[in-house]
DNA sequence: CCCATTCATCGAAGCGCTTCGACACATGAG
DNA sequence: CTCATGTGTCGAAGCGCTTCGATGAATGGG
């Protein structure tokens, strides 16, 4: 439990005998240093094992590096998508050197105006949100600079990513249409996520209907446990006999829905194609494989902070609508 | 985006008429101030919309607050606790005024050598600690104040929190042994987990197995796809065809394994008695709802933010081991 | 009524870093 | 050979805050 006197750039300065600027310079390259200079500098650094100090370099610079993550865990969320979208953001912003706060709902949108106006953070990172987000016009009135993980109703002015849940939805539909399917349904998020206006499964829905417009199409939302699953199931396939094509998406109930047909006695994809919106591991575990639209967490969380990396420059950064890609397993036919 | 020219305490001052240093002592309570200076300066703070700069703050005071909360992201990890408990230590963190980093595994050790070494965080909260984690030994020759969740192999000198997971194996079987059942089985982690060595599985097994000595007990690891668990279900019923007690310790796996038990046509909690360790919303939602020991995710969070901060205050800290609770419901007898 | 305390406040010295302007020296054009 | 132009380096001035020691003013005991 040695309390070791912290490095400071003064110990390297002195150890490498230049100056305490030309230290800074070398280790920030926005001035010319020569070779046998710079060398002697990042060996002392190296030998001292020296870190800046983070205070003193947000101080000096007005750069926190450091992003703020904005996770509302709410109920009915997809954890383990957004668990793979925390690590990627992460593992981003650290390539960028930066590091991540961590903040929830809890504090309201006091709590991005304190980490904002406290320079503690550069840029805030927003996820799940929803159509009509109440942190929307706060983060317009802030003007920090921000990056949303979805999209609000009136996007005007800020920078979203997502992926095209529109496109997503059609896809899917499209795809059962190619296969013949003539009458079909989605079986989406739970009941109160709709409630809520949530951006995604509004969009996948009606990408859905409208690229299903000439089929028999259904939605239906879809609870998370097992009997409500089977339930659902069993009342659409009630209603509908001559249904042959499912679109889940709803990653926590895929395995239901799959166990729900078995116990209806209907097979995947004999009876039932079965398309799901999904990360790729969750479909390749399922049996049968699941044809699906991959929802690419770690590609949304890795531009979203390129994008907030892009604005902390001053540069100016568009929004992104990923394109959704369709692997075709053993689920469809 | 009207870029607002920050407030300081210089500006507090000012309008305040007192001395800059004067509303630092007004801010801190380190020292006595007369109420009616205290209120003059605090309604400045309110009038002009005051943050102190988390930069100079830290330099000056040489306190981040921050803590750093180290997630290694690993597969086969219980996302939801693992959540709730994030949320919790979030939560906790703000009561103590102080903001969270979130660390994941990719950066490995230097990762917390950096941080430590930056000022960037005061203090390191680690999550899912295995028995035998490479984290630990650097842990103790960084001298930076410290909690783990879990308890690694040598834990002395270390602080830990953790569920008492031999009691709450212990629990399960003896809750079991007392309603007269005299073959019971554990359904538990992963292997994956087992082969890590990951204390909390480890010792549940072990209560387990030394709370049902006198019974008839076997133990097997449990996988968390649908067809994974009903084969394992099944070989286990198939080898131990009087077997009326199961404890589920996989929270992933606990609808699989009730959808299996009906699938095999034996009831709960006719045939088979269930009990699962798990948050208590899962087991609610379940059908039957399931006697369950819950992992107290929060309260976990809780008391490592807790006994961090006693720490960072130079205030002495040991080990807590939460007493597990055993909640009766609908699916033993 | 004086001196020793206590209380409330102030001023100034850093904390460790970045960045601006200055300076010494080398270089090549005229 | 001189002067403009780069190059590479240095020193010093902050950045906004905490904290130490000092200073007056108020208080009370003898």
């Amino acid at each position: 439990m040695r309390k070791v006197r912290t490095v400071t750039i003064a110990d390297v300065a002195r150890h490498a005998g230049v100056a305490v600027s030309t230290v800074s310079y070398v280790l920030s390259g926005k001035r010319a240093i020569s070779a046998t200079t710079r060398q002697r500098v990042q060996e002392s650094v190296r030998a001292l094992g020296y870190h800046p100090n983070a205070g003193a370099r947000a101080l000096a610079s007005k750069r926190a590096n450091v992003i703020a993550l904005v996770l509302p865990l709410r109920a009915g969320m997809n954890l383990p998508v957004l668990m793979q979208f925390a690590t990627s953001v992460v593992a981003t912003a650290r390539r960028y050197d930066h590091d991540v706060l961590l903040m929830t709902a809890d504090e309201g949108p006091e709590g991005l105006q304190r980490v904002a106006a406290s320079a503690l953070v550069d840029g805030l990172l927003l996820m799940d949100v929803e159509v009509r987000d109440p942190r929307v016009p706060l983060l317009r009135e802030l003007g920090e600079p921000s990056v949303l993980i979805g999209f609000p109703a009136d996007a005007e002015g800020l920078t979203c990513v997502d992926l095209d849940f529109a496109r997503a939805g059609a896809l899917c539909a499209e795809h059962l249409a190619a296969g013949g399917h003539r009458e079909i349904a989605l079986l989406g998020a739970p009941r109160v996520v709709y409630e809520r206006g949530t951006g995604y499964a509004e969009r996948t829905l009606a990408g859905f209907t409208e690229a299903a417009r000439d089929l028999n199409a259904v939605a239906v939302p879809c609870e998370e446990t097992y009997d409500e699953v089977a339930e659902t199931v069993k009342l659409l396939f009630d209603r509908h006999p001559g249904l042959t094509g499912l679109v889940v998406h709803n990653e926590a109930a895929v395995g239901h829905v799959l166990a729900a047909l078995r116990a209806l006695g209907r097979s995947v994809p004999e009876d039932v194609s079965v398309v799901a919106i999904c990360p790729d591991d969750v479909a390749e575990r399922a049996s049968p494989a699941l044809t699906s639209v991959l929802i690419p967490a770690e590609d949304v969380g890795h531009q979203a902070v390129r994008l907030l990396m892009a604005k902390l420059d001053g540069l100016p950064a568009d929004s992104v609508l990923l394109e959704p890609r369709l692997t075709i397993r053993e689920s469809t036919r």
